[in-house]
DNA sequence: TGCAAAATTTAAAACGTTTGCAATTCGGCA
DNA sequence: TGCCGAATTGCAAACGTTTTAAATTTTGCA
């Protein structure tokens, strides 16, 4: 109820107690009488005492918290990920007691910079690191600073060992690809960004890694690339894939925002979906279910994950141990309608 | 590159020069020769350093911090408004240098309790407080205690004074009265929640202000209530509505994944939106532009929202001046494809 | 050259907590 | 009653920074 916060001294004044003691007393101490620490509990209680963050961050060096560096985005967020990324790790913290800090990096600001601030600042005692890059300087700097961290996703290359947590698209693209070649499909379309981010390359492997168990050499795969963010050029190179005489008959798309922008060329193109083409996306966002005829996708349950990475990292500071921590998760198919059985004839 | 972070003191010593003038020096301060300034900054930015938030927070009284306590959400996430509010309050924070703090609230703990906790504890300098409720106790609470804050959303009644900024719902449902109106709809439905957030009576009264204003007694108004997170009471208050012999011929939802329930359970009626039904949602998620034929919605920019919050809330961390700070935001409407004319004849 | 004023730098306290070590109190036994 | 060890409590340092007040150096001018 005060205006002021109740301070260690105050507390311990009120009670004809050291500074210590009370503080012994609060932190379980057996060596303190177990009547003290009874009546210490009670007055803080009361008072209303929490600790002081920083004070106590200062001394014992840690704070309790745990970094995200946000993502720059786009102008127009298509998808709920951040906010169940965050949701997640959230409900992974609080069980340990942790909270988040969120770190945003401004328009003209590298995201490392913003990484090395928070990490040499001492707020956080963790951070997690979302969206690898093929060569990924945050990475490469978290390591050799020592500092604890998880990636979300993975590099390309094992050169040295780190703590990840990924959601497995090679295994589902595998998947994708066989659920539409058992329909009869043999020409593949493959829609993809082109940034430097690793998990283009994961799965776009499982596909060709599909393909090539599969060991029929009438399979063909088209590739169509744009920017991650330019609207205009994704539409663009969809159409090229759609447009040409002999298109694909199923369309695999690195995740949802992709495959939905290829429903609606498609429909634009006079195509019906699954009857023309199949589509297939990945991450399950809202809009995929509501997309008509629905979109099949997989599922990456990013909130789960999320909560996962959470515990990794509080593991990690806990006992900073040599073994690294690693955890695949393996994506559940949604299956939708935009898939069906390869069209019939083809001129 | 050390693996250690580099201190004040250690700084100081490589420059021949006290903890004092250093830290001075960082800080700009004129009394500091500039060829001392810059020599310092000089060999800071080589070092690497960066000043510990905790110390800094600890003699300063300033942490740097803004807070948010996370919603308690259901399972499943069905929209990106965590991530838009969080994204615009992150892009509002950095511009001044500040950074935000995300407490969650355990699944069995009061909002409050953890609001308390963040607020005592001095890890941030003001508070984000969202989803007000109609008796708020953490607003009275944050009152009380004279700490920073900003609500998104306001009390029904204005007892007090604090700063808030808020989506005009009330002028957005009457809009789309009107609209609905001048369309020739006569009956119209309202499909609300039974939680006492205060948006609901905004919006509420909004619809039936212009319902009032327009002074036609033939104009009805039925009203639809289920918990916000239970689905399945939600679909079946929606087809109760639907179901009726004389069910409306429009129909306003509180937000989208209402609209977007409506919208579904319509289709499963067999009617035909916008022909049979006109349905009006609120927030523009992004899945109300893919559920056929188009939710027709008001978009609030949460983004934009957050980012002006994030402004207000640095304003009063800044100088606690006694105006209290307000913000309306008018939404806009996304007309799509889910109004129309009301239908000619009805048994 | 000397002295006051201005410019520049520094010592030390403070923020609120944890913790190593020392001090005090207590109970039991001779 | 006196003494020892165990139980309990307290002193003081430390964490890294900011800031008040004071000390030191430099400059300008007579």
């Amino acid at each position: 109820m005060p205006a002021r916060v109740t301070t260690l001294k105050e507390l311990a004044a009120s009670l004809g107690l050291s500074i210590t003691t009370v503080s012994r007393a609060l932190a379980g101490h057996r060596q303190i009488a177990l009547k003290t620490r009874e009546r210490v509990a009670q007055a803080a209680r009361q008072a209303g005492y929490v600790p002081n963050t920083a004070a106590r961050t200062l001394v014992s060096g840690r704070s309790g918290f745990v970094g995200l560096v946000l993502p720059i985005r786009g102008p127009n967020l298509v998808d709920s990920f951040l906010g169940e990324f965050v949701t997640g790790l959230g409900e992974g913290l609080v069980a340990h007691g942790a909270d988040l800090i969120l770190a945003t990096a401004a328009q003209d600001q590298a995201e490392l910079a913003v990484l090395r601030h928070v990490v040499e600042s001492g707020r956080a005692d963790g951070v997690v690191v979302t969206r690898i890059a093929e060569v990924d300087e945050r990475l490469a700097y978290l390591r050799r600073r020592g500092f604890p961290f998880v990636a979300h996703g993975r590099l390309l290359d094992n050169d040295f060992d780190y703590n990840w947590l990924d959601t497995d698209g090679a295994h589902a693209f595998g998947e994708a690809f066989d659920m539409l070649y058992d329909l009869g499909h043999r020409h593949f379309g493959l829609v993809t960004i082109s940034e430097p981010m690793t998990f283009r390359h994961l799965r776009q492997d499982g596909l060709a890694a599909a393909i090539a168990r599969r060991g029929d050499p009438s399979v063909r795969l088209d590739v169509a690339t744009a920017p991650r963010f330019d609207r205009g050029a994704r539409i663009q190179a969809v159409n090229r894939m759609l447009q040409r005489p002999d298109r694909p008959t199923a369309i695999v798309a690195l995740f949802d925002e992709l495959a939905l922008t290829v429903m609606e060329e498609a429909a634009r193109a006079g195509l019906t979906v699954p009857r023309d083409l199949s589509v297939i996306g990945f991450d399950n966002v809202v809009a995929s279910a509501y997309a008509p005829p629905g979109l099949t996708t997989f599922d990456a349950s990013i909130r789960q994950c999320a909560r996962e990475i959470a515990d990794m990292l509080l593991t990690v500071i806990a006992e900073k141990s040599a073994a690294p921590l690693t955890s695949l998760i393996r994506p559940t198919l949604v299956p939708r309608a935009s898939h069906g059985p390869a069209p019939l004839t083809r001129s």
